[in-house]
DNA sequence: GTCTATAGGAGGATAGAC
DNA sequence: GTCTATCCTCCTATAGAC
């Protein structure tokens, strides 16, 4: 999956192209554009395994061999796709929670689990709609053994900010407690983000999935109660 | 993945074999058995599309036609290891929950949830190994879009009964709130018996997934105080 | 019930023309 | 950068002997 070998010496990818200037009229949308918008939906619907390298050429418009010119390898797609939404997914959230830090008179814990869950919530809701698509590829992956990796590899760093932030608001606790709680509270957000419409089944319509405000309001609640408890929890146990 | 075209007449699945009686030494693992462990494990890792059936039958040390002979297809193997171990996972906490009820002086969401989530880590902590790759697979599947009919058909009813349970506790909440906070609870508890090891690299050692003690004391409180939490705030919202 | 053998096709990846 | 053509491995599944 990911890749470790660095076999191939020259990488072709992005280069410039040799043309003295850019043409007139250069608005086609690119083929490693296509590649990785039809890999994020078919990936994020199917799992890697699920999809192959001819089905995603044939979604994007392109020819198979693009994959492997463009990305180097089927593995290099996927890759690649989850790369290009992590820089900015990582950058927003250490913003945000930066400027609620900045702004806030006393930090408590559901500001900083707010901080950290709006941007995700703001993109699936208003961003472009491959955000829905790539929190699913996301989640998928992070209940994965072999997604251990690709996960801490692009959102880890992330995640230490947080636990910073919640240090500050639960000066007295372990951060151990802080990492346990915060897992709980991953795990909560990516079924939430998933796209998978269980709840709606499982309450006959009564919740809905994507109603992503009321997931907000509610997560928000039930993650900051659940921090709150479990730390409380703790101290009373005289654990530690 | 989820078949429904009955289409061959007659499945030869578990026909007695036509010998007079037992005979009399007649303790070999059979072959059945075999291919459902070894899928179990291999599914667990890589996922229904990350495996081939020759992985299973050289896993299992038979034959790739048993599969066929037995299961009709790779899909109706899967289906076999998610069936095996779901009939008796509902059937502990249905009891779990029932007995909780019986027993109870007053009916709390820390007893609820308790009763709920304590057969799964049990089994974990003390069933036969299996049952670790068992909630592995389950927890890949529950955040995959086509694994929705799979978890509803095999769990959907034992959630109710807990609902159920919870509506006691809680008596004048939502049930839609229920639902919401349900939701939370199953994506926290799915990434902690997920056997992926993420707070461990996250925490650099400070947590340890395996340990399931740690994961059920602290879950508990966790998801009570983060239904208390929800309900609370649902409550003095006004909103219902 | 279990094996051998094979059908029949789809998979990832590449060479080389344009 | 893009397409055509192709390599060759590996897949699911079945037929039929034992």
């Amino acid at each position: 999956m990911t890749q470790i070998d660095p076999k191939s010496p020259a990488k072709p990818r992005q280069r410039k192209s040799s043309r003295p200037t850019s043409s007139p009229a250069d608005i086609r949308p690119k083929a490693p554009a296509r590649l990785l918008d039809a890999a994020e939906t078919l990936f994020a619907q199917r799992g890697f395994h699920g999809v192959t390298t001819r089905q995603v050429a044939a979604a994007a418009g392109v020819d198979v061999a693009l994959i492997y010119y463009h990305f180097e390898s089927k593995s290099g797609l996927f890759d690649a796709v989850l790369e290009r939404r992590a820089r900015p997914l990582v950058a927003a959230r250490r913003e945000s929670l930066r400027d609620y830090v900045a702004g806030a008179r006393v930090v408590t814990v559901e500001g900083a689990v707010a901080a950290f869950i709006n941007p995700m919530i703001d993109f699936s809701l208003h961003g472009d709609p491959g955000w829905k698509r790539y929190f699913a590829l996301v989640a998928q992956i992070d209940n994965t053994p072999w997604g251990g990796e690709i996960i801490h590899r692009y959102f880890d760093d992330n995640v230490q900010e947080l636990i910073d932030v919640l240090q500050c608001a639960l000066p007295g606790s372990p951060k151990r407690e802080l990492y346990w709680a915060y897992n709980f509270l991953a795990g909560s957000m990516m079924l939430a983000l998933s796209g998978t419409e269980r709840v709606d089944r499982l309450s006959a319509g009564l919740c809905r999935a994507k109603d992503l405000e009321a997931v907000r309001l509610r997560l928000l609640n039930y993650c900051a109660g659940g921090f709150l408890a479990m730390v409380t929890a703790e101290r009373l146990s005289g654990r530690a």
